[in-house]
DNA sequence: CCACTAACGCAAATTATTTGCTTTTGTTCA
DNA sequence: TGAACAAAAGCAAATAATTTGCGTTAGTGG
């Protein structure tokens, strides 16, 4: 049986995999990007770099899975007023933080490794969050664009333009939001 | 004066960079990408690896050069029928080249290069392309919608869904604009 | 507590990348 | 045209990263 898919917490697997994680998190802050490899990040972790390569292949492999773990919300969106309300704010957020350099370089991280599962985590992720909000809505009887409506003419404007063009603004967002909200 | 930027088209500089991006052609065609190195990309083309490497600095970006190189379309969208059949048969052809297994390849190699130019490349492609759609339209007076609106309406949800999750339909594509078009 | 095995450590072998220096090639100007 | 110049390429040595075989350690299940 593997250690590895579903380490438990104590775990020597666990262990290794917090402290790399840690490693990058700490070199992606603090240095230049070109200069974080695989051995400087097994030294920091005190591990060999065997084990990163048998564990992760390469490096563009370990900051997907460093990048997607750090794209996992800690928490629900936040409640503020109207469901309505709740959306644009928690959109323009998620919209300031994957426009940020650390966002944007994330983003960049999870869709350039050669497996796509760190990119599917995250759109998880964000699904997840909309699904929050979409049942709060729910729940107070307020009309509300259903998730599809949401991914595709909200959120996929947004990464679109972050990561071909430039950052979109706080108004871009709220007008996206506008265009969705039923019966305005 | 470089050579590089604006290189004459006879002169030793495009022969090397022609002969690089073929050989990059023919290797990711044939073999499998994780095989796909420097050192070989050099012998193939008949250049010294570091010649790659003090061009281009990285496969990475040697790729993303390739990739964006490849997504420039080579012919204005087809002339069909009706300014909006046009649009559709130009967006289901885009949507199925890019979420094509090489299609795929190449936005990633566009977006995962360090230095973002090449995918403003891709993104101004497309939008040259839309361009033209739009002045078609409005030779022939249709109504149609406005480049902004396809780009993030149409284009973003559409490149979402290939980065992070499945293939689009061609069902989807026609809902997609169905859903942009003025006046329906 | 013992047997089992996944994951790790170590070190040698291989491969990729960087770099200083030389040579080639194309450009400019007299 | 043809010399002077500059940019890019070649070559080879030095450095760094990656792979791999084998022994060891540490969780897991009986």
């Amino acid at each position: 049986m593997s250690y590895r898919e579903n380490p438990r917490p104590g775990g020597r697997s666990a262990r290794v995999q917090a402290a790399v994680h840690q490693s990058v998190r700490d070199m992606l802050a603090t240095m230049d990007r070109a200069d974080v490899t695989i051995p400087l990040i097994a030294q920091r972790a005190n591990v060999t770099p065997s084990t990163i390569y048998r564990r992760w292949g390469d490096l563009q492999e370990l900051l997907a899975d460093v990048a997607a773990s750090r794209l996992q919300p800690e928490s629900e969106p936040a409640r503020i007023g109207s469901a309505r309300r709740d959306l644009e704010v928690w959109v323009e957020q998620y919209a300031d933080e994957m426009a940020s350099g650390v966002g944007r370089q994330m983003l960049r991280d999870v869709l350039s490794a050669a497996d796509g599962a760190n990119a599917e985590r995250c759109s998880g992720y964000t699904q997840h969050q909309l699904a929050a909000l979409i049942a709060r809505a729910q729940k107070s009887g307020e009309p509300f664009p259903t998730q599809a409506e949401l991914m595709d003419h909200v959120i996929s404007p947004i990464i679109y333009r972050i990561l071909f063009d430039q950052a979109p603004g706080a108004d871009y967002v709220r007008e996206l939001i506008a265009k969705v909200m039923p019966q305005s």
